[in-house]
RNA sequence: GGGCAGGUUCCAGAGUGGCCAAAUGGGACGGGCUGUAAACCCGUUGCGGAAACGCUUCGGAGGUUCGAAUCCUUCCCUGCCCA
């Protein structure tokens, strides 16, 4: 068992807060800790943002420790307010339970769960049967209001107003806690930095009730250089579930990092060596590229296999390995020109390109524009391209001259959006 | 339950009978410069149409009017104050 794996999270930039570091470290380096983390069943997949506490979980458990995963099924059905501005809608029972178990499965490529050193739950289980009068009883009399209200988490709600359900959601996660202490000996809850009053809430109710002694540690809640929230484009959230997001698409969001994250990135999605890391972060200028292209097969591997991994590499280099007439000068690497069939394809009757088919509504057929007026519009300030070479005016139509010696043709919306034709008999 | 103020295009926020597809800012997108980066500069930002123009939008439903985001009725929702 490593001595260090807390300073091996704290050196990768997982730790936000803590409830008493010394006393994690120790409690790491000696014993087997059962630890926890919560994840909502918001949605039927989980995106690039859960991969913080997911990655931490892994580190832990390579280090011999114990994870449980709990599905928040029971939670999500009153929704946490902390540091929302606003109530969230309310959604069905079979619809949160339904994702919750998608949620499961997903986490399970990453824990494995084995019942032992990883184990899943969900806390509908324990939550749902709760009954009202006892709860408030046993439970209830250890929050304090005053205490609630005076926290930031809920400051922007009670501007906007606070229903009483969310406010109930934080006496719900200190019981999960006081649950799992009691099931599993879970001493060590782990979540986002907007979770830290919860979280806290649950190590009070441990010590209240049980006089138990447990830990809370927090991580960062990252958001890009520029600012975004971490795992969101202007597409929507980058899903784990390939599916929802292509592992193509996947690797390509790490790729277009801001320089400025490659480092952090590196260090929380990625279980490259720290050396390693702190070797690719020394390369400057283009040479950074290459630090986002580790970045983004290391990552695609963890959530979608190697196989995957070295698809979306391939795909990317041969995108943007300037081969195309139009790419005059040399691309930074020519040693691989990547396999062009596996970017994301659409077979199109051959009958239609004999009669030519119209470039707006093809680029939106694909869906790499919205609608066909927006997609006028790129055509109109030179955004759009056949084979690398820009579409000069609305009427061109794409035919079967257009096709290349692969057989097939590339279309381009923007400098990165790529997707390819191939007719169909 | 009572009183007051509100619900506008991705967000914030103007607009209070025709000049409104709707100001302005942010965001986003495209172009230029680059390194599939940032910053900066230019442009675009409801849908259909080559265009003329047409269609759908201002919480929901109904109505007044030649004409409504703007007026009336009613319903739903939110905030504040009072109970």
């Amino acid at each position: 068992m490593s001595a260090n794996v807390y300073d091996e999270l704290k050196e990768r930039g997982f730790v936000a807060q803590v409830s008493d570091e010394e006393a994690v470290r120790k409690m790491l380096a000696a014993e087997r800790v059962t630890f926890y983390v919560g994840f909502d069943s918001t949605a039927t997949s989980l995106h690039a943002g859960s991969l913080v506490p997911i990655m931490a979980m892994v580190h832990l458990r390579r280090a011999g420790h114990r994870a449980i995963a709990v599905v928040g099924s029971g939670t999500t059905m009153v929704g946490d307010p902390s540091g929302k501005t606003e109530m969230r809608q309310m959604l069905e029972e079979a619809t949160i339970r339904a994702q919750g178990q998608a949620i499961l499965i997903q986490l399970a490529r990453y824990l494995h769960f084995d019942g032992t050193s990883a184990i899943a739950v969900d806390n509908a289980d324990w939550l749902l049967p709760l009954p009202y009068i006892s709860f408030l009883r046993d439970i209830g009399r250890h929050f304090s209001v005053n205490r609630m209200l005076a926290a930031e988490a809920y400051k922007l709600r009670l501007e906007k107003g606070l229903s009483f359900i969310e406010f109930n959601y934080q006496l719900l996660q200190a019981y999960d806690f006081l649950t799992l202490f009691r099931e599993y000996h879970c001493t060590m809850q782990m979540g986002g930095d907007d979770q830290w009053g919860n979280i806290l809430a649950g190590v009070d109710l441990i010590r209240r009730v049980e006089g138990g002694a447990a830990e809370a540690l927090t991580f960062p809640l990252l958001t890009t250089a520029s600012g975004a929230k971490m795992g969101k484009t202007a597409q929507g959230a980058v899903w784990l579930d390939g599916a929802l997001f292509s592992p193509y698409d996947f690797y390509q969001y790490w790729v277009n990092c801001d320089d400025r994250d490659v480092g952090r990135f590196l260090r929380i999605f990625t279980l490259l060596p720290l050396e390693e890391i702190r070797r690719l972060e020394e390369l400057k200028d283009s040479g950074i590229n290459e630090a986002k292209r580790v970045l983004a097969f290391e990552a695609t591997k963890i959530t979608h296999g190697e196989l995957e991994a070295e698809k979306a590499r391939q795909a990317a280099a041969a995108a943007f390995g300037k081969v195309g007439p139009a790419g005059g000068a040399t691309g930074a690497k020519s040693d691989v020109i990547g396999d062009i069939t596996v970017l994301p394809t659409t077979a199109v009757p051959r009958s239609r390109l004999e009669a030519g088919i119209a470039l707006a509504g093809l680029f939106t057929e694909v869906g790499l524009t919205p609608s066909r007026k927006e997609a006028k519009r790129m055509i109109e300030q030179g955004g759009l391209y056949v084979n690398d070479e820009r579409i000069d005016s609305i009427e061109r139509l794409l035919t079967l001259k257009d096709l290349g010696p692969d057989g097939g043709l590339l279309l381009k919306a923007g400098k990165k959006k790529v997707h390819r034709i191939v007719p169909a008999d």
